[in-house]
RNA sequence: GCGCCCAUAGCUCAACCGGAUAGAGCAACGGCCUUCUAAGCCGUAGGUUGCAGGUUCGAAUCCUGCUGGGCGCGCCA
């Protein structure tokens, strides 16, 4: 609809034109939208507005003057001029509810695209060191990344979902000498601890299974336990082994698969490292001070100059991230999409830069950030701070146990990434009214409701009759269920663009609120054949899209609740 | 002190990269179950979109300066 009437808005503005009323060279802007009004019709458009200024013309008067040149199309019943200069179009209601036919037709694929054409696009997202379980921040980075994700599939982009982690460094040093300690029966408060160990509770389990000798398989590797107490590398092996599998269970019970684990010790291994540092160096962009080798980051928008290698001879992460980075770009990824935490926003400008001295002409801009903000939890209205198995952080198994992964998804993706989050775990378990979640789920359990019921009366769903009839769905309510599930792939579209998933998840509320509206107001099982077919199919149709919506965030669509 | 993000109804949040009278839910109040699931619906009330300027036909949205909050400012990741 929404193209059917930008195409008419380009033939009537070529034909004024042509007949000399436009000037030739005039820029085409043409920006139609659904309105929010039903009083403004179906769409409007602003064009009129837009183009007032350089036309020459006062936007009413060339309102009228693009009506009266408009072509005839069966699609619009009216056409009327509002406001300022705002053109409204009335869709023809016959021609409007042919969107359900539309969706019963593409089923499954109803909102989907091939905007993407194929192209490769990479997402990095959730990227936990193996130190702990995953917490609540790991979980708002896995809900958003993996649903855009999702987002970039149904909008035709070729996804590949990676995680990166540090296998190597101080920290997870850290993680050994910690699991040694509890291995030789330390506790976190006892004399010997080291200084920064990992006090959570899970460390014991580790050191357990790393005694008995046991075998750990985590999606990227698997590892036996020697058993020796005295060797740091078996252990650190094995704890990271450990804590790669506990967090493949996290991501499992959330849904969310990866296909790459890459290895920051990878990068070391290959030479990626020492490769990334010479062309640096062999680029003039580096210099020597205080012992350590420094990248003039200050040349490429960064505030001050980063040390890449330390006096002591180490490099400092910052120059794994440039090589892996380079090493994404070789992999052929154009599009490279970084779902982080906000508190690593430093390290945007940082990477970029580095990126930049490389000179190898990967845009400036490359590659682009979803940073999320922090997440609060809360129980009866009060921070909730810690996990006993953590130690010191609420986990995402926390969450999943207690108010079920549905919920946990949803209320992690459907906020605004760049805006904190309060994650209220009492309205999340809440099975009732102020829960979006079941409000959701229940406008599809109703539908499925309402087909079991056509079963039941024998009077199952005519397809063919009720596309006959599409024209009798024209109260109000349908056709304000009508308009919404014509949006949906605009919105799928946006959203993937934007990349902003909780556009999904209020577009969802929005339906299921008309849907629920309608289903209050219009009575489906009534005796006439033509119309309950025709009511029948609106709500399989509404069904349809709720599914492929929640489906896009992860969440399940139950047939009853 | 510097940088990034945020500020919308009492509360939690929307508002489709500038559009018409800023929308939902919760909380409050009043209605709707002998009829397809009341986990629902209808109605009432609730706003100077933090403050002050600016840009233009038009601003919650863009720019500047404030105020308040979060995060960051390691030769940690």
């Amino acid at each position: 609809m929404k193209d059917t009437i930008v195409s008419l808005l380009e033939g009537a503005v070529a034909a004024l034109k042509h007949q000399g009323v436009l000037p030739d060279e005039l820029a085409l802007v043409i920006k139609v939208d659904p309105t929010k009004d039903k009083a403004h019709g179906d769409y409007a458009t602003n064009i009129a507005l837009a183009m007032a200024k350089p036309a020459g013309m006062k936007p009413r008067e060339l309102a009228e003057t693009l009506i009266d040149a408009l072509p005839e199309s069966a699609a619009v019943e009216k056409i009327e001029i509002a406001g300022p200069g705002f053109i409204n179009f009335f869709a023809a209601t016959d021609a409007a509810a042919q969107v359900v036919a539309q969706v019963l037709d593409c089923g499954d694929t109803f909102g989907r695209s091939m905007i993407g054409k194929g192209e490769k696009v990479q997402v990095e997202f959730v990227s936990a060191n193996p130190t702990g379980p995953l917490h609540v921040g790991h979980g708002r980075g896995a809900a958003i990344g993996d649903c855009l994700c999702r987002l970039l599939e149904a909008t035709g982009y070729d996804v590949t979902r990676e995680f990166y982690y540090n296998d190597a460094g101080a920290q997870i040093q850290n993680l050994a000498l910690s699991v040694q300690a509890r291995a030789q029966g330390l506790g976190p408060d006892d004399a010997g601890w080291p200084a920064d160990g990992y006090r959570g509770e899970y460390i014991v389990d580790v050191a357990n299974d790393y005694l008995a000798g046991k075998t750990v398989t985590a999606d990227d590797r698997e590892v036996s336990a020697i058993g020796d107490p005295n060797d740091l590398d078996a252990i650190q092996a094995f704890a990271v082994a450990w804590l790669r599998r506990e967090q493949d269970l996290d991501l499992k019970a959330f849904g969310v698969e990866f296909d790459v684990y890459f290895l920051e010790s990878s990068l070391y291994e290959e030479g990626k490292v020492e490769a990334t540092v010479e062309k640096l160096i062999r680029g003039g962009h580096t210099y020597e001070e205080d012992g350590a080798l420094w990248l003039r980051t200050t040349d490429f928008g960064d505030d001050k100059d980063r040390v890449m290698r330390k006096r002591e001879g180490g490099y400092t992460y910052f120059l794994p991230d440039v090589a892996y980075h380079l090493d994404k770009w070789q992999r052929g990824f154009k599009t490279v999409i970084n779902e982080q935490g906000a508190d690593h926003h430093s390290t945007v400008t940082r990477v970029r830069a580095g990126l930049q001295a490389l000179e190898v002409g990967i845009p400036k801009g490359w590659p682009d950030y979803v940073l999320h903000q922090m997440v609060m939890v809360t129980r009866s209205g009060v921070e909730v701070k810690l996990s006993k198995r953590a130690g010191s952080y609420v986990t995402v198994r926390d969450l999943i146990d207690e108010v079920g992964r549905d919920a946990t998804r949803f209320f992690l993706a459907a906020r605004r990434a760049d805006s904190q989050l309060t994650f209220d775990i009492d309205l999340a378990r809440s099975q009732s009214n102020d829960n979006p979640v079941y409000y959701i789920q229940y406008a599809h359990a109703r539908v499925c409701s309402m087909l079991r019921k056509a079963q039941d009366a024998e009077q199952p769903f005519d397809h063919d009759l009720a596309l006959a009839n599409l024209a009798l769905l024209e109260s109000d309510q349908e056709k304000a269920v009508i308009n919404r599930l014509a949006r949906f792939p605009e919105v799928v579209e946006n959203a993937a663009k934007n990349r902003e998933p909780q556009q999904v998840a209020q577009y969802l509320l929005d339906l299921a609120g008309d849907f629920h509206t309608c289903y209050n107001a219009v009575k489906v099982m009534v005796d006439d054949d033509a119309t309950r077919n025709a009511r029948l199919s609106l709500g399989l149709a509404t069904r349809q899209v709720l599914r492929n919506g929640l489906d896009l965030m992860g969440v399940s669509a139950p047939e009853e609740m």
